[in-house]
DNA sequence: AATCCGTGGTA
DNA sequence: TTACCAAGGAT
């Protein structure tokens, strides 16, 4: 049991945090400049993006979605099939699905402005209780924690939080709304993000260069490396499926969207079977009747709660255009140029599978 | 409440 | 190679 924290022990806490925070904060394209409010939709989009993803990774794509839909509205009128394509190699597709879908609402039923309190905020798609505190700190100053993983580290050993996660989960985020200054919510917020991102690491906390060291019950317990504790998690299996080359003589593939639910929900894939190492549809009876050959070369891939070995198979010969036109094709499945694969937006695993393709492509 | 859902980097 | 980790949310 941790004890409760006095306004005095608060108040130095957090001026250190603010002072830290004041000199060291991270330059980044989705913050607004120092004393101005940065843009709902920029602070919202980041953080749909950061969602257990890293800010080097989010670097990298976010300019991308600013500069193709500025705007909410922009991007409430987007095709769903083009949001997921640009938000492919990002993984947890569902949040490219719940994107798309609360910026309708945003821009449909509240008239293009987001909401300001984490309560209206959290009732959106795709934001939970940690990016609802974000945004209404962030964007609008709204008195509120944003619990990320970066807070939970930093007041876990702040505090020498013994309790593992996510059992500590309530008992972080009361510590932190005791340390709360409710005049710069925004400010601190991404503080406790930046000290946890910067000093106070998963792995080698940096404590010589930490400006809450003093207060620290973790370091003056030499227990920084080892907490917070986490509950161990369970051991990925290893599951096998089966995919296809259904090639054309003039240089196109065979691709379908996969369901809207579950694995890569909504993103595009070369037909296959199912992952399961079960006997799926395609195991005993391939795709169409065709005469498949297996490349010897497999795609390995691993998944949040899996790992999955992907066996490639491809035509002798690629299908004359008559062949192709007499294809049923169920719906969803598609003709694609071979020489245009990267701007499918294929998921990362089919991006693997598709660099095997060429070698087999007419 | 426990499980499902991607990916890339790091030790 | 394996395991862990990262600005979590939905069901």
């Amino acid at each position: 049991m941790n004890k409760p924290v006095s306004n005095k022990q608060a108040e130095a806490i957090a001026s250190a945090l603010l002072d830290w925070y004041a000199s060291h904060a991270r330059t980044l394209p989705w913050r607004a400049p120092p004393g101005r409010q940065p843009d709902p939709y920029h602070v919202w989009l980041s953080e749909i993006m950061l969602q257990q993803t890293t800010v080097a990774t989010v670097r990298r794509r976010f300019d991308d979605f600013i500069r193709r839909w500025p705007n909410v509205r922009a991007l409430a009128a987007a095709p769903l099939e083009e949001v997921m394509a640009a938000w492919a190699g990002l993984g947890y597709y569902a949040r490219a699905r719940n994107l798309h879908k609360c910026a309708q609402v945003v821009a449909g039923e509240l008239g293009g402005r987001f909401p300001d309190t984490p309560q209206a905020l959290q009732e959106l798609p795709g934001i939970g209780p940690y990016t609802a505190g974000a945004i209404a700190a962030i964007a609008f100053g709204h008195p509120a924690v944003a619990m990320d993983t970066n807070a939970e580290r930093v007041i876990a050993r702040l505090f020498a939080v013994e309790e593992p996660l996510p059992d500590a989960k309530p008992r972080l985020r009361a510590l932190a709304e005791a340390l709360l200054r409710p005049h710069v919510p925004g400010d601190f917020a991404q503080a406790l993000m930046d000290l946890g991102a910067m000093i106070c690491t998963a792995r080698k906390p940096a404590c010589g260069s930490c400006p809450l060291r003093a207060s620290c019950a973790a370091h003056a317990g030499r227990l920084a490396e080892v907490l917070p504790r986490r509950a161990r998690k369970a051991a990925r299996p290893t599951r096998v499926g089966d995919a296809f080359f259904i090639t054309r003589v003039d240089s196109h593939v065979l691709l379908r969207r996969r369901p809207a639910r579950g694995m890569l929900g909504g993103m595009v894939e070369f037909p296959s079977s199912g992952w399961d190492g079960q006997p799926a549809p395609f195991d005993d009876d391939t795709p169409f009747g065709l005469a498949f050959e297996q490349l010897a070369s497999e795609v390995r891939h691993t998944f949040t709660h899996f790992h999955l070995c992907l066996k490639l198979h491809h035509l002798a010969e690629p299908l004359g255009e008559r062949q192709a036109a007499a294809l049923a094709l169920p719906r969803g499945w598609f003709w694609h140029p071979v020489g245009d694969m990267d701007t499918v937006g294929l998921p990362t695993l089919m991006r693997k599978a598709s660099t095997f393709l060429r070698e087999h492509a007419p």
